[in-house]
DNA sequence: CAAAAAAAGGACGCATACTCCCTAAAACAA
DNA sequence: TTGTTTTAGGGAGTATGCGTCCTTTTTTTG
Protein backbone atom coordinates (compact mmCIF):
# COMPACT_ATOMS: atom_id res chain seq x y z
CA UNK A 1 0.00 0.00 0.00
CA UNK A 2 2.10 2.63 1.23
CA UNK A 3 6.15 2.78 0.67
CA UNK A 4 6.63 3.99 4.12
CA UNK A 5 4.69 2.74 7.21
CA UNK A 6 2.36 4.82 9.61
CA UNK A 7 3.59 5.75 12.65
CA UNK A 8 1.28 7.12 14.77
CA UNK A 9 -2.27 6.52 15.91
CA UNK A 10 -4.30 8.83 13.73
CA UNK A 11 -5.51 5.69 11.41
CA UNK A 12 -8.55 3.66 13.04
CA UNK A 13 -7.06 0.61 13.85
CA UNK A 14 -4.75 2.42 16.36
CA UNK A 15 -7.60 5.01 17.56
CA UNK A 16 -10.77 3.20 18.72
CA UNK A 17 -12.15 4.73 21.72
CA UNK A 18 -9.54 5.73 24.30
CA UNK A 19 -8.28 8.50 21.83
CA UNK A 20 -7.80 11.26 24.35
CA UNK A 21 -4.59 11.04 26.20
CA UNK A 22 -4.40 14.33 28.33
CA UNK A 23 -7.98 15.80 29.16
CA UNK A 24 -9.60 16.85 26.26
CA UNK A 25 -7.26 17.25 23.06
CA UNK A 26 -8.46 15.75 20.26
CA UNK A 27 -5.51 13.85 19.18
CA UNK A 28 -6.63 11.89 17.01
CA UNK A 29 -9.38 12.27 14.33
CA UNK A 30 -11.32 9.60 15.86
CA UNK A 31 -12.20 11.25 18.96
CA UNK A 32 -12.94 14.47 16.96
CA UNK A 33 -16.69 15.09 16.98
CA UNK A 34 -16.26 16.92 13.90
CA UNK A 35 -14.56 14.66 11.95
CA UNK A 36 -16.91 11.68 12.58
CA UNK A 37 -19.93 13.94 11.84
CA UNK A 38 -18.06 14.50 8.55
CA UNK A 39 -17.91 11.13 8.62
CA UNK A 40 -21.35 9.90 9.38
CA UNK A 41 -22.54 12.29 6.56
CA UNK A 42 -20.71 10.95 3.75
CA UNK A 43 -21.87 7.51 4.69
CA UNK A 44 -25.86 8.79 4.72
CA UNK A 45 -25.20 10.00 1.34
CA UNK A 46 -23.52 6.83 0.05
CA UNK A 47 -26.46 5.00 1.60
CA UNK A 48 -29.52 7.16 -0.17
CA UNK A 49 -27.55 6.98 -3.26
CA UNK A 50 -27.30 2.68 -2.72
CA UNK A 51 -31.08 2.65 -1.50
CA UNK A 52 -32.23 5.28 -4.89
CA UNK A 53 -29.64 3.79 -7.48
CA UNK A 54 -31.95 3.70 -10.47
CA UNK A 55 -33.46 7.44 -8.90
CA UNK A 56 -30.74 9.39 -9.66
CA UNK A 57 -31.94 11.78 -7.03
CA UNK A 58 -29.90 13.46 -4.03
CA UNK A 59 -30.96 13.88 -0.29
CA UNK A 60 -31.02 17.47 -0.84
CA UNK A 61 -32.94 17.18 -3.92
CA UNK A 62 -35.30 14.65 -2.13
CA UNK A 63 -35.74 17.20 1.01
CA UNK A 64 -36.60 20.23 -1.06
CA UNK A 65 -38.95 17.71 -3.11
CA UNK A 66 -41.09 17.26 0.61
CA UNK A 67 -41.37 20.67 1.45
CA UNK A 68 -42.90 21.56 -1.54
CA UNK A 69 -44.76 18.31 -1.69
CA UNK A 70 -47.18 19.63 1.26
CA UNK A 71 -47.63 23.67 0.01
CA UNK A 72 -48.53 25.49 -2.25
CA UNK A 73 -45.51 27.13 -3.66
CA UNK A 74 -42.44 28.89 -2.04
CA UNK A 75 -40.16 31.50 -3.09
CA UNK A 76 -36.05 30.23 -3.19
CA UNK A 77 -35.22 31.62 -0.52
CA UNK A 78 -37.86 30.49 2.01
CA UNK A 79 -37.26 26.89 0.10
CA UNK A 80 -33.60 27.34 1.05
CA UNK A 81 -34.04 28.20 4.33
CA UNK A 82 -36.30 25.33 4.91
CA UNK A 83 -34.31 22.40 3.72
CA UNK A 84 -31.09 23.92 5.67
CA UNK A 85 -28.90 24.68 2.52
CA UNK A 86 -27.64 27.77 1.85
CA UNK A 87 -29.61 30.47 -0.80
CA UNK A 88 -27.03 29.87 -3.78
CA UNK A 89 -26.94 26.57 -3.22
CA UNK A 90 -30.50 26.38 -3.42
CA UNK A 91 -30.71 27.66 -6.45
CA UNK A 92 -28.42 25.52 -7.93
CA UNK A 93 -30.64 22.21 -6.45
CA UNK A 94 -33.26 23.91 -8.25
CA UNK A 95 -32.37 24.77 -11.50
CA UNK A 96 -31.35 20.93 -11.61
CA UNK A 97 -34.78 20.13 -10.40
CA UNK A 98 -36.57 21.95 -12.58
CA UNK A 99 -34.57 21.08 -15.24
CA UNK A 100 -35.51 17.81 -14.77
CA UNK A 101 -39.37 18.71 -14.50
CA UNK A 102 -39.79 18.15 -10.90
CA UNK A 103 -40.44 21.55 -10.45
CA UNK A 104 -41.82 24.40 -11.96
CA UNK A 105 -40.63 27.85 -11.32
CA UNK A 106 -42.63 31.55 -11.93
CA UNK A 107 -41.94 34.97 -11.45
CA UNK A 108 -44.09 35.96 -8.32
CA UNK A 109 -47.21 38.48 -9.66
CA UNK A 110 -47.00 40.05 -6.00
CA UNK A 111 -43.67 40.68 -6.18
CA UNK A 112 -41.39 40.59 -8.99
CA UNK A 113 -38.49 39.75 -7.31
CA UNK A 114 -39.10 36.35 -6.35
CA UNK A 115 -39.25 33.62 -7.91
CA UNK A 116 -42.29 30.79 -6.81
CA UNK A 117 -41.41 27.47 -6.69
CA UNK A 118 -43.69 24.54 -6.84
CA UNK A 119 -43.86 21.03 -7.00
CA UNK A 120 -44.83 19.47 -10.28
CA UNK A 121 -47.18 16.31 -10.88
CA UNK A 122 -44.35 14.32 -12.19
CA UNK A 123 -42.03 15.33 -8.93
CA UNK A 124 -45.14 14.27 -6.61
CA UNK A 125 -45.07 11.18 -8.14
CA UNK A 126 -41.51 10.72 -7.93
CA UNK A 127 -41.40 11.69 -4.09
CA UNK A 128 -44.37 8.83 -3.64
CA UNK A 129 -42.06 6.56 -5.51
CA UNK A 130 -39.01 7.14 -3.79
CA UNK A 131 -40.42 7.36 -0.22
CA UNK A 132 -39.97 3.45 0.63
CA UNK A 133 -36.04 4.23 -0.40
CA UNK A 134 -35.25 6.92 1.54
CA UNK A 135 -36.47 5.31 4.62
CA UNK A 136 -34.63 2.34 3.85
CA UNK A 137 -31.49 4.71 3.63
CA UNK A 138 -32.27 6.34 7.39
CA UNK A 139 -33.27 3.22 8.84
CA UNK A 140 -29.40 1.98 7.90
CA UNK A 141 -27.79 4.72 9.03
CA UNK A 142 -29.36 4.03 12.90
CA UNK A 143 -29.14 0.80 12.30
CA UNK A 144 -26.15 -0.19 14.29
CA UNK A 145 -27.71 1.82 17.30
CA UNK A 146 -30.08 -0.10 19.61
CA UNK A 147 -33.51 0.76 19.86
CA UNK A 148 -33.19 2.93 23.32
CA UNK A 149 -30.11 4.68 21.56
CA UNK A 150 -31.87 5.50 18.56
CA UNK A 151 -34.15 8.16 20.44
CA UNK A 152 -31.27 9.40 22.38
CA UNK A 153 -29.22 9.61 19.70
CA UNK A 154 -31.90 12.04 17.67
CA UNK A 155 -32.01 14.03 21.11
CA UNK A 156 -29.15 15.18 21.02
CA UNK A 157 -28.33 15.35 17.72
CA UNK A 158 -31.29 17.86 17.32
CA UNK A 159 -30.28 19.83 20.79
CA UNK A 160 -26.61 20.41 18.81
CA UNK A 161 -28.23 21.32 15.57
CA UNK A 162 -30.95 23.68 17.35
CA UNK A 163 -28.17 25.38 19.77
CA UNK A 164 -25.63 25.86 16.82
CA UNK A 165 -28.28 26.90 14.09
CA UNK A 166 -27.33 30.07 13.44
CA UNK A 167 -23.12 29.10 13.32
CA UNK A 168 -24.79 27.94 9.76
CA UNK A 169 -24.54 29.73 7.04
CA UNK A 170 -28.16 28.33 6.39
CA UNK A 171 -29.97 28.93 9.74
CA UNK A 172 -33.10 27.74 9.99
CA UNK A 173 -36.59 29.29 11.72
CA UNK B 1 -41.19 35.82 2.90
CA UNK B 2 -43.19 33.76 1.23
CA UNK B 3 -46.09 34.99 -0.80
CA UNK B 4 -47.95 31.55 0.00
CA UNK B 5 -47.80 30.28 3.45
CA UNK B 6 -46.90 26.93 4.85
CA UNK B 7 -49.28 24.24 5.35
CA UNK B 8 -47.79 21.52 6.66
CA UNK B 9 -45.40 20.74 9.43
CA UNK B 10 -41.78 19.90 7.41
CA UNK B 11 -40.59 23.23 8.78
CA UNK B 12 -38.71 23.11 12.30
CA UNK B 13 -41.49 25.18 13.82
CA UNK B 14 -43.89 22.29 13.48
CA UNK B 15 -41.62 18.93 13.69
CA UNK B 16 -39.82 19.36 17.42
CA UNK B 17 -39.54 15.79 19.14
CA UNK B 18 -42.71 14.06 18.07
CA UNK B 19 -42.11 14.39 14.09
CA UNK B 20 -43.15 10.50 13.71
CA UNK B 21 -46.67 9.78 13.52
CA UNK B 22 -46.78 6.17 12.47
CA UNK B 23 -44.00 4.00 12.97
CA UNK B 24 -40.66 4.92 11.60
CA UNK B 25 -41.86 7.24 8.47
CA UNK B 26 -39.78 9.93 8.61
CA UNK B 27 -42.60 12.40 7.59
CA UNK B 28 -40.67 15.63 8.43
CA UNK B 29 -37.25 16.45 7.67
CA UNK B 30 -36.30 16.66 11.20
CA UNK B 31 -36.98 13.28 12.24
CA UNK B 32 -34.62 12.16 9.84
CA UNK B 33 -31.51 10.97 10.99
CA UNK B 34 -29.28 11.61 7.61
CA UNK B 35 -30.78 15.19 7.32
CA UNK B 36 -29.87 16.00 11.07
CA UNK B 37 -26.13 14.24 9.74
CA UNK B 38 -26.14 16.78 6.92
CA UNK B 39 -26.96 20.48 8.99
CA UNK B 40 -24.47 18.97 11.95
CA UNK B 41 -21.85 18.91 9.65
CA UNK B 42 -22.60 22.49 8.28
CA UNK B 43 -22.64 23.40 11.43
CA UNK B 44 -19.05 22.27 12.36
CA UNK B 45 -17.66 23.29 9.17
CA UNK B 46 -19.25 26.88 10.45
CA UNK B 47 -17.81 26.32 13.55
CA UNK B 48 -14.37 25.74 12.37
CA UNK B 49 -14.46 28.76 9.55
CA UNK B 50 -15.12 31.00 12.47
CA UNK B 51 -12.58 29.51 14.91
CA UNK B 52 -9.98 29.93 12.60
CA UNK B 53 -11.11 33.19 10.41
CA UNK B 54 -7.45 34.16 9.62
CA UNK B 55 -6.17 30.84 8.90
CA UNK B 56 -8.48 29.93 5.97
CA UNK B 57 -7.70 26.04 6.09
CA UNK B 58 -10.98 23.65 6.13
CA UNK B 59 -10.92 21.11 8.29
CA UNK B 60 -10.05 18.42 5.58
CA UNK B 61 -7.22 19.97 4.95
CA UNK B 62 -6.47 20.30 8.53
CA UNK B 63 -7.27 16.25 8.89
CA UNK B 64 -4.79 15.61 6.37
CA UNK B 65 -1.95 18.00 7.90
CA UNK B 66 -2.60 15.93 11.38
CA UNK B 67 -1.93 12.44 9.78
CA UNK B 68 1.46 14.21 7.31
CA UNK B 69 2.10 15.71 11.22
CA UNK B 70 3.46 12.27 12.72
CA UNK B 71 4.65 10.38 9.83
CA UNK B 72 7.23 10.39 7.48
CA UNK B 73 5.10 10.39 4.23
CA UNK B 74 2.26 8.42 2.78
CA UNK B 75 1.35 7.80 -0.97
CA UNK B 76 -2.06 9.88 -1.99
CA UNK B 77 -3.97 7.04 -1.89
CA UNK B 78 -3.35 6.00 1.87
CA UNK B 79 -3.52 9.77 2.82
CA UNK B 80 -6.94 9.81 1.23
CA UNK B 81 -7.58 6.48 3.27
CA UNK B 82 -7.04 7.51 6.43
CA UNK B 83 -8.66 10.84 6.44
CA UNK B 84 -11.36 8.91 4.78
CA UNK B 85 -11.96 10.75 1.63
CA UNK B 86 -12.25 9.66 -2.28
CA UNK B 87 -9.14 9.24 -3.64
CA UNK B 88 -9.54 11.95 -6.04
CA UNK B 89 -10.86 14.45 -3.95
CA UNK B 90 -7.20 13.93 -1.93
CA UNK B 91 -5.53 14.70 -4.76
CA UNK B 92 -7.67 18.05 -4.92
CA UNK B 93 -7.24 18.79 -1.19
CA UNK B 94 -3.53 17.64 -1.61
CA UNK B 95 -2.88 20.01 -4.79
CA UNK B 96 -4.15 22.86 -2.45
CA UNK B 97 -1.83 22.59 -0.06
CA UNK B 98 1.05 21.70 -1.64
CA UNK B 99 0.47 25.44 -3.93
CA UNK B 100 0.31 27.11 -0.09
CA UNK B 101 3.77 25.27 0.67
CA UNK B 102 2.47 23.43 3.49
CA UNK B 103 2.80 20.02 2.04
CA UNK B 104 5.62 18.79 -0.28
CA UNK B 105 4.83 16.26 -3.16
CA UNK B 106 7.60 13.59 -5.19
CA UNK B 107 7.50 11.10 -7.06
CA UNK B 108 8.38 7.66 -5.24
CA UNK B 109 11.74 5.90 -6.52
CA UNK B 110 10.27 2.41 -5.46
CA UNK B 111 7.35 2.68 -7.09
CA UNK B 112 6.73 5.23 -9.84
CA UNK B 113 3.22 4.86 -9.99
CA UNK B 114 2.66 6.69 -6.43
CA UNK B 115 3.53 9.87 -5.35
CA UNK B 116 5.09 10.46 -1.74
CA UNK B 117 3.62 13.60 0.36
CA UNK B 118 5.19 14.83 3.34
CA UNK B 119 3.98 17.88 5.80
CA UNK B 120 6.60 20.73 5.27
CA UNK B 121 8.44 22.54 8.25
CA UNK B 122 6.06 25.83 7.42
CA UNK B 123 3.06 22.71 7.53
CA UNK B 124 4.41 21.97 10.95
CA UNK B 125 4.48 25.31 12.13
CA UNK B 126 1.09 25.94 11.05
CA UNK B 127 -0.68 22.79 12.68
CA UNK B 128 1.20 23.83 16.08
CA UNK B 129 -0.66 27.31 15.59
CA UNK B 130 -3.81 26.14 14.67
CA UNK B 131 -4.53 23.36 16.84
CA UNK B 132 -6.18 25.34 19.38
CA UNK B 133 -8.83 26.64 17.56
CA UNK B 134 -9.61 23.36 16.01
CA UNK B 135 -9.88 22.41 19.87
CA UNK B 136 -12.28 25.12 20.05
CA UNK B 137 -14.43 23.85 16.98
CA UNK B 138 -14.65 20.45 18.20
CA UNK B 139 -15.74 22.24 21.78
CA UNK B 140 -18.35 24.28 20.58
CA UNK B 141 -19.87 22.00 18.74
CA UNK B 142 -20.95 19.31 21.39
CA UNK B 143 -20.98 21.72 24.21
CA UNK B 144 -25.04 21.88 24.12
CA UNK B 145 -24.93 18.57 25.23
CA UNK B 146 -24.36 17.13 28.85
CA UNK B 147 -20.93 15.91 29.90
CA UNK B 148 -22.58 12.54 29.99
CA UNK B 149 -24.13 12.72 26.98
CA UNK B 150 -20.84 14.05 25.18
CA UNK B 151 -19.40 10.20 25.53
CA UNK B 152 -22.47 8.98 24.85
CA UNK B 153 -22.98 10.75 21.65
CA UNK B 154 -19.14 9.74 20.58
CA UNK B 155 -19.71 6.02 21.51
CA UNK B 156 -22.62 5.99 19.49
CA UNK B 157 -21.86 8.09 16.40
CA UNK B 158 -18.69 5.51 16.35
CA UNK B 159 -20.63 2.95 16.56
CA UNK B 160 -21.80 4.01 13.05
CA UNK B 161 -19.71 4.92 11.18
CA UNK B 162 -17.43 1.81 11.75
CA UNK B 163 -20.65 -0.14 11.05
CA UNK B 164 -21.22 1.89 7.84
CA UNK B 165 -17.98 2.20 7.00
CA UNK B 166 -18.35 0.05 3.60
CA UNK B 167 -21.25 2.58 2.91
CA UNK B 168 -19.27 5.28 2.50
CA UNK B 169 -16.69 5.78 -1.26
CA UNK B 170 -13.87 6.11 1.13
CA UNK B 171 -13.93 3.71 3.60
CA UNK B 172 -10.71 3.40 5.87
CA UNK B 173 -9.15 0.59 7.92
C1' DC C 1 -42.11 62.09 -2.39
C1' DA C 2 -37.13 61.17 -2.76
C1' DA C 3 -33.12 58.93 -0.76
C1' DA C 4 -31.54 55.03 1.70
C1' DA C 5 -31.82 50.44 3.35
C1' DA C 6 -33.18 45.79 2.75
C1' DA C 7 -34.41 41.81 0.25
C1' DA C 8 -34.46 38.41 -3.87
C1' DG C 9 -31.96 36.67 -7.14
C1' DG C 10 -27.99 36.06 -10.76
C1' DA C 11 -23.16 35.29 -11.80
C1' DC C 12 -18.65 33.93 -10.66
C1' DG C 13 -15.25 31.52 -7.92
C1' DC C 14 -13.49 28.10 -4.46
C1' DA C 15 -13.52 23.67 -1.80
C1' DT C 16 -15.28 19.12 -0.87
C1' DA C 17 -16.83 14.68 -2.68
C1' DC C 18 -18.09 11.85 -5.79
C1' DT C 19 -18.47 9.48 -10.96
C1' DC C 20 -16.32 7.43 -15.11
C1' DC C 21 -12.66 6.84 -18.24
C1' DC C 22 -7.91 6.87 -19.27
C1' DT C 23 -2.57 5.95 -18.88
C1' DA C 24 1.37 4.10 -16.73
C1' DA C 25 3.56 1.08 -13.70
C1' DA C 26 3.74 -2.90 -10.84
C1' DA C 27 2.32 -7.56 -9.50
C1' DC C 28 0.88 -11.92 -10.76
C1' DA C 29 0.01 -16.06 -13.67
C1' DA C 30 0.46 -19.17 -17.38
C1' DT D 1 8.86 -14.41 -20.53
C1' DT D 2 4.59 -12.91 -21.97
C1' DG D 3 0.28 -11.75 -21.16
C1' DT D 4 -3.42 -10.30 -17.59
C1' DT D 5 -4.89 -8.02 -13.69
C1' DT D 6 -4.35 -4.77 -10.13
C1' DT D 7 -2.99 -0.35 -8.49
C1' DA D 8 -1.71 4.84 -8.50
C1' DG D 9 -2.73 8.75 -10.44
C1' DG D 10 -4.76 12.25 -13.85
C1' DG D 11 -8.70 14.52 -16.31
C1' DA D 12 -13.40 15.60 -17.19
C1' DG D 13 -17.92 16.09 -15.39
C1' DT D 14 -21.58 16.62 -11.63
C1' DA D 15 -23.51 18.10 -7.12
C1' DT D 16 -23.43 20.38 -2.68
C1' DG D 17 -22.19 24.36 0.05
C1' DC D 18 -20.33 28.32 0.79
C1' DG D 19 -18.36 33.55 -0.32
C1' DT D 20 -18.60 37.95 -2.94
C1' DC D 21 -20.12 41.26 -6.04
C1' DC D 22 -23.85 42.97 -8.70
C1' DT D 23 -28.72 44.28 -10.45
C1' DT D 24 -33.53 44.79 -9.68
C1' DT D 25 -37.28 45.56 -6.86
C1' DT D 26 -39.44 46.57 -2.59
C1' DT D 27 -39.70 48.73 1.75
C1' DT D 28 -38.44 52.03 4.99
C1' DT D 29 -37.18 56.55 6.43
C1' DG D 30 -36.34 61.36 6.54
Amino acid sequence: MATIEKSTGEGPAAAGKAGREHGVSYRDLWSRPGYLVRRLHQIHVGLFAEECADKDLTPVQFAMLSVLYGVQGLDQFSLSTSVGVDRTSGADVIKRLVRRGLLARERSETDRRANIVRITPAGRTFVDQMRPAMERAQNRLIEPLSEGERDLFLEMIRKMVEANNSASRAPMG
